[in-house]
DNA sequence: GCAAAAGTGTTGTGTATACACCCATGC
DNA sequence: GCATGGGTGTATACACAACACTTTTGC
């Protein structure tokens, strides 16, 4: 899958209303789970993506009108995949690039962009990154990762400096073969951890005597 | 109202399930209004809160067990009312020590937990202190409110200094009077804002030539 | 004058960005 | 050799915490 841009996944719809518009995967809650296990359930079952890297709740999207007919509450999932899976998609689901979008249903197009808010300030506070790259991977693949999702050119300089003090990138010691046109072969790192987790807790206001 | 401590409002549960357990105000989601609507609507009927400096989407708690019988789904909000504020409350609700909650019923020291934690970050990268503090305050007096929230002690001076070198703090011109012990006449300030608005975006990683 | 409280000056330190420079490969 | 891409060394900026010091009051 590309991944020198930022993705989501939309599913046409079939039916009335907004038949033919783009929108998020998701479904009803079924009265015996909770909501996080209900949208993995509805992306195994209707779009077949089962490994997600990270899952967290985003917001509840609760306005009166957002639906025709009776109100539909939604609870808005952020959800990721690592860039190297590329899922088997039905055919009525695409991956859109989250600044074209195409005409959404409903409200739709709000959730994405919250989500994509979401990640963007989580990658620069936690190690959310982790969630984006394969398992192993070069510091330039990973920098394309970052770019592309916080939309603008990350330094690959800084990327490795910053994520190597906070003790995140581990070097796996193998290397990556360069390309026709030569170059020196890249390190291949992973990341420590497999959790998300705080790297930035207190940017300021520190508690007293927390040398930092 | 005491302001050295981080206090949350509890309305004490006169029928079963969880009769006499303390819990959050709330209550049913009408057809006709959203979320957010609705939680003022219930903190001004039930417990004749009105006067909300902040009101934000925590979380949905949506555990199929979390409350005894068939399943409810809960969106949790964190509200703040400024610390000069000392709403007319019922007499079957009582402000609590966050940090000696009482029992409470279902899930509801979690959520007031989270909303804690939620509290505490925002106050190191937005500019939500203004939600907790009066109209007009000194300096120490927001150290008060500040050191209560976080749960340590903050540095007046540099309270002081965070808060002007992001352009939050206003002084009024007008100075408190000194207690009976003396001392230098504390000078007042407001806050520039009024509505939320993070202050530190890019903890790192920021766009290339953004001076900072 | 002295204690108390507020406020400013100053220093040290860690974290981050920017950029120059060195390294290893293909051709 | 030379171009290409990877990686390190180093300069600089700056935000923050800590603490010394000054200011202004009550008694």
């Amino acid at each position: 899958m590309r991944s020198d841009t930022l993705r989501v996944l939309l599913w046409r719809r079939a039916l009335d209303p907004h038949i033919g518009r783009w929108s998020l995967p998701g479904g009803r809650l079924r009265p015996d789970e909770d909501v996080e296990t209900s949208i993995r359930r509805q992306l195994a079952e209707k779009v077949d993506v089962r490994q997600l890297s990270h899952v967290e709740q985003l917001a509840v999207f609760s306005a009166p009108d957002r639906v025709p007919g009776p109100r539909v509450v939604a609870t808005a999932f952020l959800g990721l995949v690592p860039s190297d899976v590329d899922p088997e998609v039905p055919e009525d689901t695409e991956w859109h690039d989250v600044d074209e979008l195409p005409r959404t249903a409903f409200d739709h197009r709000e959730i994405v962009l919250r989500a994509r808010d979401r990640l963007r300030s989580k990658l620069s506070y936690t190690n959310l990154g982790f969630a984006l790259a394969p398992r192993e991977f070069t510091v330039s693949a990973l920098r394309t990762l970052y770019s592309a999702a916080l939309g603008y050119r990350v330094s690959a300089t800084n990327l490795q400096r910053v994520l190597s003090r906070r003790g995140l990138l581990a070097p796996t010691g193998a290397t990556a073969p360069p390309g026709r046109s030569g170059g020196r072969p890249a390190a291949l790192f992973s990341f420590t951890g497999n959790g998300m987790q705080v790297t930035d807790p207190f940017a300021v206001l520190r508690p007293p005597g927390s040398g930092r």
